[in-house]
DNA sequence: CTCTTGATCTTCT
DNA sequence: GAAGATCAAGAGC
């Protein structure tokens, strides 16, 4: 009699080297494609960060171009914090504080293929499959749990962590969405074919 | 599939 | 008073 063997538990997904705050200290432009490929988990939970775009304060569209605020201040602050604000007064999306003190540019996380702690993710969003989960910067902050509690706080340090892209990420770029200052600028990264983007990249 | 609209907080004019 | 780094639902094609 043979016995049936137990369906075999999923394989949790590899994660690469953890990535130190320091990570973000350059130039956001170089930041922003360097994350697409990268893990972001919030307690354990997040995936690969597959669409994010680049604001710096020289950038009429970046908040922080009209000089500090209470709400941005993080933003003039040293690299490697998050930057977390209200948009449209319903959602939160998440940023990522880069390059050295006071330059004031940061990194909008639009999008994540979902990976980690997908149950979770489905619980807090409602009924939406998982292409939805994340496929968005109020999408993902609703998924992981994100609030303005979350904003301020140093990415390589709990709850936040951040890890490095194991492969090779094929990277493409276009201009940034919903945006109309500086609407022209080619600053938004993503990973090419993914299918968890808030919105295709135009063809080439 | 695309287009329109309501929800509703923070900042700026 | 208006605009904004958004999303989901509903109407129309």
């Amino acid at each position: 009699m043979v016995q049936k063997l137990k369906p075999a538990a999923p394989i949790s997904p590899s994660l690469g080297k953890p990535l130190k705050r320091s990570f973000l200290d350059r130039s956001v432009h170089e930041v922003a494609p360097d994350l697409i490929g990268a893990t972001l988990l919030v307690n354990g939970i997040g995936g690969l960060i597959v669409e994010v775009e680049a604001y710096h304060h020289t950038d009429p569209a970046a908040h922080s171009f009209r000089g500090p605020t209470p709400r941005n201040r993080v933003m003039f602050g040293p690299a490697g914090f998050t930057y977390v604000y209200r948009s449209y007064g319903i959602h939160w999306c998440l940023n990522f504080v880069c390059e050295e003190e006071g330059s004031a540019s940061a990194v909008l996380i639009r999008a994540l293929e979902p990976t980690h702690g997908i149950a979770a993710m489905r619980r807090r969003r409602g009924l939406h499959d998982e292409r939805s989960l994340c496929s968005g910067p109020g999408k993902l902050t609703e998924a992981l749990g994100i609030t303005i509690a979350h904003s301020e706080l140093p990415l390589d340090q709990p709850p936040f962590a951040l890890h490095a892209r194991t492969g090779k990420a094929d990277i493409i770029s276009g201009v940034r969405i919903g945006i109309t200052k500086a609407a022209d600028l080619p600053w938004r990264y993503g990973m090419q074919g993914s299918k968890f983007l808030s919105k295709p990249f135009a063809a080439i």
